[in-house]
DNA sequence: GAGCCGTGGCA
DNA sequence: TTGCCAAGGCT
């Protein structure tokens, strides 16, 4: 193999390996900012269908800007971390009012918009206009713990500065857009967490790690603590007459933000040692004092349709979810609302309240 | 700095 | 089953 910089050497390897994306089809730094906020967090190959379907929707960054926040929301769903829609909606619209529909090139300016961080504004800059900015995410601190075998642990800040600035140092001008994209093709690809195939890696004979024997034991990462368990009692209360269910918005703001939801709240201590039969006669008369649209009304039928378990990124609920018939749609206000078969496909749930709707309504 | 904020795949 | 992980940002 030919060697020379990491930097060419990495460049060279990228214009080869690069994988076909669809956010690679042009330099639209509207499309790039949108795959760039999907990509948070996210694997490449969960977020191409929410891609095309998204852009799809809003192909330019106009048309997301006109758009109704929860129908955005609906393209969102199955995503997960919700706020990074609404951010982005938001910040569009910012785009729209004060730079005239156009990315701002500024970093400071585009660095301002809500959801863009550090990461996001050297990425979409760097891929879309070619600046030389570092735009170092988790494949590059991982590449870059490596290549110059860093040991300290790459989540603190001080550890992200160094890395930033080994980053700036290799950055070339001219070709910053290939050489960022090429670091974080490089962990996707070859230089991965568990087992990084090293025999293929272009920078291989640069890499400290590897000549250490450190490859598999970089970097250095704090343990994230345990979700906390949450027991919930959810009813999905439905009508005789037309199937129509009871469900309720979210508040604005934490977990699931302004999605909807089948009503639930906290089970009182869960106590597994009860009888069914008290357990369900304790969640017949919470539903009736919890569910303002019930209270004062006969519930014709309620049983058990299971216990689902749903794990968050730092929280895991325990719901009990039960089944209550009505004999027709009661008067309700916000944030309760009755919706038919057809309707509830129009509102955005979070996947567990999904997961019920496929198990238990017809779809 | 540390906790909050989703989801699904995989060992 | 559990833990870890994946192109982070906000408070």
């Amino acid at each position: 193999m030919r060697t020379g910089t990491i930097t060419g050497d990495l460049v060279r390897w990228y214009e080869a390996a690069r994988r076909d994306l669809p956010w690679r089809l042009d330099s639209d730094p509207y499309r790039i900012w949108v795959s760039e906020v999907m990509l948070q967090q996210t694997r490449v190959e969960a977020v191409i269908p929410y891609f095309e379907r998204f852009m799809g929707r809003f192909p330019t960054l106009d048309s997301l800007a006109a758009a109704d926040g929860d129908e955005v929301d609906k393209f969102w769903e199955g995503l997960g971390y919700y706020s990074r829609a609404r951010n982005l909606h938001s910040a569009v619209r910012e785009v729209c009012e004060r730079y005239e529909g156009t990315v701002p090139a500024s970093y400071d300016d585009f660095r301002s918009l809500p959801g863009v961080g550090d990461y996001t504004a050297g990425a979409v800059l760097s891929i879309a206009y070619n600046q030389p900015l570092p735009a170092v995410d988790g494949n590059v601190l991982r590449v870059i713990a490596r290549l110059f075998a860093i040991p300290d642990d790459v989540m603190s800040q001080k550890t992200r500065k160094t890395v930033v600035g080994i980053v700036s140092g290799l950055l070339p001008v001219g070709r910053a857009s290939a050489f960022n994209q090429a670091l974080m093709e490089l962990g996707a690809l070859l230089c991965m967490p568990k087992s990084p195939h090293c025999a293929e890696c272009p920078v291989a004979h640069h890499c400290a790690a590897r000549q250490r024997g450190l490859q598999t034991s970089l970097p250095v990462r704090a343990r994230k603590s345990a979700p906390k368990d949450v027991h919930l009692t959810a009813v999905l209360a439905q009508t005789a007459d037309d199937g129509s269910i009871l469900v309720r918005r979210r508040p604005a703001r934490g977990l699931l933000a302004g999605l909807w939801e089948i009503p639930n709240w906290a089970a009182p201590e869960p106590n597994s040692v009860d009888l069914e039969t008290t357990v369900l006669s304790a969640a017949r008369s919470q539903a009736l004092s919890n569910m303002e649209p019930l209270r004062g009304r006969r519930l014709e039928e309620m049983h058990c349709l299971g216990q689902y378990t749903h794990t968050f990124s730092h929280r895991r609920w325990i719901m009990s979810v039960y089944h209550a018939q009505v004999d027709a749609r009661s008067h309700c206000r916000e944030p309760y609302r009755w919706v038919d078969r057809q309707e509830r496909t129009m509102y955005t749930f979070g996947q567990v309240f999904n997961k019920i709707f496929r198990e238990h309504l017809a779809q």
